[in-house]
DNA sequence: TCTATTTCTTCTATAATTTAGAACATATAA
DNA sequence: TTATATGTTCTAAATTATAGAAGAAATAGA
């Protein structure tokens, strides 16, 4: 199986939260909260544009809004392919952490 | 967060699965059959050198067996630093999953 | 108007990680 | 003493992640 890397993970997974409103300044301040620390632009928008070139991610363009810098916005969702990856990745995930009893949750 | 990478998950996990019987070979085969498909040498060796160079696991040479081919294996365990890690890293997960009813498991 | 400021994306160089597989070492079998 | 099996180490190449400068386009305010 193909597997995501933890970037792609985290990156289809908040971009499959925030729908509709997921493009890099909301993808990115989601991950920062998620991970508990600043990340860098390019840690985010090059591997957006790598799951959307292979298929994963559909982008598209917004108009420009009328505020201030209000330029046009690159909006990210999910593919069917990007579900597919998705619940693939669940099951890994699933059977990776099966009877790991010791490890029980350190929330 | 210091997080770990995808593959440095799934050998850690397969290290404390296969304790105390986690050595290269042994390690290599659970990883193959847990992703289903043929994975490098070095695509194990490499990595879990590098998880001892960080402290998340201990490594220790036995002696060699009364085989044919029976080399000496280099015994890889967890360390508590590789628990606490794990433990992170299993948060992290529970985080990320929360909430996401619409991938429910496609096992 | 024209300059400042804001929002947002693109670009690009570097670092880090993964991967493949050759090379090497050493054990028993024949 | 040569063949074969089991294991690890080494290293070059590919892939991925990261930082942050640069660029583009919008409104605000003088």
């Amino acid at each position: 199986m193909e597997f995501l890397t933890r970037m792609e993970e985290i990156l289809l997974l908040t971009v499959h939260r925030l729908d509709p409103q997921a493009y890099g300044v909301t993808i990115r301040a989601a991950v920062e909260e998620l991970l508990g620390k600043s990340v860098s632009v390019g840690a985010v928008y090059v591997p957006l544009d790598r799951l959307a070139e292979r298929g994963y991610l559909a982008a598209s363009y917004s108009d420009p809004t009328p505020e201030r810098g209000g330029r046009r916005k690159k909006y990210f969702k999910l593919t069917q392919e990007g579900l597919k990856i998705l619940q693939e990745t669940k099951s890994l995930n699933d059977a990776l952490w099966e009877n790991i009893p010791s490890l029980g949750s350190a929330r």
